[in-house]
DNA sequence: GCTTTATATAACAATTTGCTTATATACTAG
DNA sequence: CTAGTATATAAGCAAATTGTTATATAAAGC
């Protein structure tokens, strides 16, 4: 299990800031597991690209993802060894596996091809 | 320990929203060790009693504290039957105890007599 | 070089948030 | 009944949020 990290006030509001949009919520629950390039991700939310980058360019600033170039694709996943990490696994780990928006999301994925 | 709840993501972000702000954060900090009648939460922080009580209010529309009148106070508490208990008891076990703000409210609470 | 594809950034509109001040309600004490 | 205290609600406002469309940037392929 994560170990527990003492977190600011600042820092987690910040974080709960950034988790309580429910695409930023599903797209964290996504990178947790495993690396997306944005166009990936792109086709399986229902909103457009810009509204994507915006949404992984503040994942980013909070420290919360790392983004990698690969040719002419970014990849974004978790970052692991950032402070809110115990924060951010807890919070996902409240949310239920069967819910209908997750489901979905996780079906769209498995069809999708960059 | 709490138990783990299976949260929609609607309800995982209308909870995460609700923590999001730093006054509702300590808030509910306070409220989850002991019940503040609210003229006692209002000496407390710094912003004005409409303001906690409209906090107040959400908490409750929300589920997660209990409103008791006694004379002419009205008793919140954190409301441990709620479903998003196992939630909340994580994110603010996540709160270092020895932040800044927490410590001074804490202080102030000792010293208020309502 | 030009074109296509992937992504970021800018500018903007609609909505929501969190406070304030002013006012209403309700209980308590005389 | 009247005055005071505790609390809620209403109205208004500035700032923040989240999406959109339009445009810029950068790599890849010809």
């Amino acid at each position: 299990m994560t170990e527990t990290a003492a977190l600011s006030t600042e820092k987690l509001t910040e974080t709960l800031k950034i988790l309580h949009d429910p695409t930023r919520l599903l797209l964290m629950k996504l990178l947790i597991e495993k690396e997306y390039c944005v166009c990936e991700l792109v086709d399986m939310f229902e909103v457009s690209q810009p509204a994507i980058s915006q949404h992984l360019r503040k994942y980013k600033k909070a420290g919360l993802v790392y983004e990698e170039r690969r040719g002419q694709w970014r990849y974004y996943r978790f970052n692991e060894t950032c402070e809110q990490h115990a924060l951010v696994e807890k919070i996902l780990g409240q949310l239920d596996e069967n819910d209908e928006q997750l489901v979905k999301l996780r079906t769209k994925a498995e069809s999708i091809t960059c």
